[in-house]
DNA sequence: CCTTGAAATTGATCTGCATCAATACAGGCC
DNA sequence: GGCCTGTATTGATGCAGATCAATTTCAAGG
């Protein structure tokens, strides 16, 4: 089996590591994978959890709709990451909704399976505490800095996230500009605007999703605070 | 022992209701309860976690400060339950820090109790799971709301959710107006003039930390969005 | 090539909240 | 009482970003 979980990319950065190859070939039967169109929806908020979901490749987008109607991107998954897993673990509805955001394959290892491993193996229940406790923090910055940062501060720290620590000065945005605007919670006549300042002062310049940085380390002092002048 | 930890007025509420008794008593040894004043830190911001606390009188906030240096409140701790339990488990430094809010008396129990309570325990891991779950999930609200709602709104909310259910037209702000300006990221003069408003139009009534609201269900439906003319 | 519809840009205007700067109002203490 | 230090209120002003409305760009299909 060449697409087995134990062969994945991504096995040993995922919290499936933790078990032995006795309990992951359970894993790779139970699984099932499954094609993803864009902005087709994995699941709702509010669904009843019904596994653990494992990017194999694409993307994944995780959104929050309120009570007035408008929605947002909280925050994006990739290969070789797990998503739902709260609800799966919890029992408590889905508090937000996943969707792909491009062309997506994702495998979903149903409820029962995430049971018996949980109960062999301890450790795993550890391994997706310590993906929980990341994303509360991811979330903790991100409030603050919804609060106090600039939306140009904002859009730069999330530029240097996406280049993912690669100084390589060119990076690829992995979706459309509304949704970057979203990610960043504002409108995207307002991402225009802030686009088109940084490529004005020459800090980067866009092209389509295709993004050069020349000075990768002038964008890290600019996106530090909105000290500049 | 009257103030036992299996005697605590909370302890049902806790993640320690999943000990027996046996292993309850572990904990009520190895716990040290101390006094907290007012704006005194319990943990800082990147220290290395020493173990799990709990709150078993007064208040305790949690807050972050950024880059910038601004802080922010980010969530209330209450008597009966825990905080720094993430830190804890994971092992990783504190990312928040944690302050008496209040005069405030806080139990620790050592990281090594924890350790054994945990491999003595499965289910316990589990009880912090979902407390982290619970919070988390508090958090991507808190950053849906502050992208999308005004700060009347949001302050509106935080006054339901402080109401408690309870629905006895009476509370009392459990902070200063800093502080529970902080919490939902506005300046104090801001919020001034919010509870002002709110004064002024009858919704409620503010003379010092109390707070009476005549009509809950006008303020409920206030709250749900900015949708009012 | 033309059509069609979505995504992206641009401009004009409006407004909520921050900011700066006083002033009022406490509670503790001599 | 009067004083003093921190918290809360009020006013005047400025600006970041939302909103409304009109194009422009671009990819996909006929």
């Amino acid at each position: 089996m060449l697409d087995s979980c134990e062969n994945c990319a991504h096995f040993e950065d995922s919290e499936w590591s933790v078990l032995g190859g006795c309990n992951a070939k359970g894993l790779d039967c139970a699984r099932r994978s499954r094609h993803f169109l864009p902005g087709e929806p994995v699941y709702h908020e509010g669904d009843e959890p019904s596994g653990i979901y494992c990017v194999s490749s694409g993307l994944i987008g995780i959104r929050k709709v309120d009570a007035e109607g408008d929605s947002m991107l909280l925050r994006l998954v990739r290969p070789g990451q797990t998503f739902g897993y709260r609800s799966a673990l919890t029992g408590a509805p889905h508090g937000v909704s996943a969707e792909a955001l491009k062309d997506a394959r994702v495998c979903h290892i149903p409820a029962a399976t995430v049971r018996k491993a949980l109960a062999e193996e301890p450790g795993l229940l550890m391994a997706f505490f310590r993906h929980l406790a990341d994303d509360m923090a991811a979330a903790e910055v991100k409030v603050m800095e919804t609060v106090s940062a600039s939306c140009r501060v904002r859009f730069l720290r999330l530029l240097m996230a996406l280049g993912g620590g690669e100084d390589a000065g060119l990076l690829e945005l992995p979706v459309s500009r509304q949704d970057i605007a979203s990610l960043i919670g504002v409108r995207s006549e307002t991402m225009s605007r802030v686009i088109r300042g940084i490529e004005d002062e020459g800090l980067a310049h866009f092209s389509g999703r295709r993004v050069e940085i020349p000075d990768p380390h002038r964008l890290a002092e600019e996106s530090v605070g909105a000290l500049a002048a």
